[in-house]
RNA sequence: GGAGAGAUGGCCGAGUAGGCUGAAGGCGGUCGCCUGCUAAGCGACUGUACGGGUAUAAAGCCUGUACCGAGGGUUCGAAUCCCUCUCUCUCCGCCA
């Protein structure tokens, strides 16, 4: 959310931004023109009060004197009916204010290149080179059913699509890469692992952005007030929401595992095979708060974490930087990971690190008391990827598949599933 | 699921026959004084949000309103009374 003042001061800036992100600017006039409302209304209630206040305390002196207030008694009556009727009408003008305010984006950061779609990215640098295969590789999900390690047809049957049986193997694998995540950045990062609520309540969902605008892409329990996670990043960023954070305890860098569920609504016919794009998957998030004074420092050492991961899982990516037209809603600049997947021959997002600036802080109420005084100011939060678990096993399985069908275990990850260097179909 | 207790400022903790209590007292914090240094001591200050005025690069200053878990109600007036909800704690039952 933006600071109200920001948008009453700058609406042209405001404006600008809804439009590159393909929105409708007209929105920030309806929200100036209730500002406006409100503004003059809250002055008329917030006299009545004062007068109500001054009244009332002299009615409190007379009484005490013994003396008759009775007509000052009558008036206050109907001025109080007067603030009655003006203080709901100004609770609906909030409300209204409100529900645009949380429909407004985020400013984007000044090196955000123009553009309107994923086409007009741009390539920030490249690690590592695509496998060269002479000869006729699988995609993930060959491999993995050939493998017998993932069962993507008795999913659907116990389930329904997009949901994934791991097995054997392949729920070892699975295991092994999220414990190596969790302990490389909490180890070699600074990280401090959270395990978080894998279901969180709308609240929750405000303070981080889904909500209201994004509503569709969730699945909510039907009954309650709770929602599953889409990301760890929900839980771990409201873990300080209402608070106030002492300055020298920034920047907070939390790594979370956790479950992650999409409705995936809009996206029918999408990578309809295989792990890309499931109801249900892994991640292990990073989430910061930082310092608004070097919170893009944090964007890219959090990058960095991020694709160390990759480096170390030796998979060749690469790092490209969202066009204004692609950026998510919340963000003020992103970097996404992208890995070489062989079987759509192109690079496939598996991380996206962002600073959303104070835009959630202010949604959330996350602040931080400066060391010198002063008044509490909002946080800037961030967080990425570190990385999606099931893209990284797809990844692995046809980036390191061999002619005999095996896939050879990077060696970071060999410690982590019982020295076994190599995966082969078990009978 | 049943029974009971509770929710006040950064923290602890007063405040129930409704009326200067934004809220005593303490702790913590900041500034000043004192001191050879440290400790102690003395004095002052110390919530947030949203308006208005003034000023502005900003801060500030003046002023109003709201906020004692949340939302309603009663009343001229509610932290104090009533209702609903949420959360925490204790006991019982059930359960991984």
């Amino acid at each position: 959310m933006l600071d109200l003042k920001f948008i009453r001061s700058k609406p042209e800036i405001v404006k600008k931004v809804m439009k590159a992100r393909g929105l409708d600017p007209s929105l920030v006039d309806d929200l100036l023109d209730l500002d406006k409302e409100r503004r003059s209304l809250l002055a008329e209630v917030e006299a009545l009060k004062n007068k109500r206040n001054l009244v009332s305390e002299e009615i409190a002196r007379l009484k005490k004197e013994g003396q008759d207030a009775q007509d000052k008694i009558l008036e206050m009556r109907e001025v109080s009916n007067n603030i009655k009727e003006k203080d709901d009408v100004l609770r609906d003008l909030e409300e209204n204010i409100n529900k645009i305010l949380l429909n407004i984006p985020n400013i984007f950061h000044e090196s955000v290149p123009e553009g309107t779609c994923d086409r007009d990215n741009a390539v920030v640098r490249r690690w590592g080179e695509p496998p060269v295969f002479d000869f006729s590789f699988k995609p993930h999900w060959d491999i993995g059913e050939e493998l017998d390690i993932i069962d993507f047809e008795r999913a659907g049957k116990v389930t329904g699509a997009r949901f994934t049986f791991y097995k054997g193997l392949g729920a070892l694998l699975e295991r092994a890469l999220i414990n190596f995540m969790l302990d490389l950045h909490t180890r070699e990062h600074g990280y401090i692992e959270i395990f978080p609520p894998f279901l969180v309540n709308s609240d929750s969902m405000v303070g981080t952005g889904q909500l209201p605008k994004f509503c569709e892409d969730m699945f909510k329990v039907e009954g309650t007030d709770y929602y599953l996670i889409p990301t760890a990043e929900v839980p771990v960023t409201n873990l300080y929401r209402e608070e106030i954070i002492p300055e020298e305890k920034l920047p907070i860098k939390h790594a979370a595992y956790s479950a992650c569920f999409r409705a995936e609504a809009g996206s029918h016919g999408r990578d309809t095979r295989g792990l890309i794009r499931q109801h249900q998957f892994n991640k292990v998030e990073l989430v910061k708060f930082a310092h608004p004074d070097n919170s893009y420092e944090e964007l890219e050492s959090l990058t960095a974490d991020a694709e160390r991961v990759l480096q170390l899982l030796e998979l060749p990516y690469r790092v490209v930087i969202l066009c204004s037209g692609d950026l998510g809603f919340c963000s003020a600049k992103t970097y996404d990971l992208e890995v070489w997947m062989p079987s759509s021959g192109n690079y496939r997002e598996i991380s996206s690190c962002s600073n959303f600036e104070d835009f959630q802080a202010r949604r959330a109420n996350i602040r931080f008391k400066p060391k010198n005084g002063g008044k509490p100011r909002f946080v800037h939060t961030l967080n990425g990827s570190g990385l999606a678990v099931g893209r990284t096993v797809a990844a692995i399985l046809e980036n390191f598949q061999q002619e005999d069908g095996s896939v050879v275990v990077p060696k970071v990850l060999q410690p982590y599933m019982g020295g076994i260097s190599k995966i082969t179909k078990s009978d």
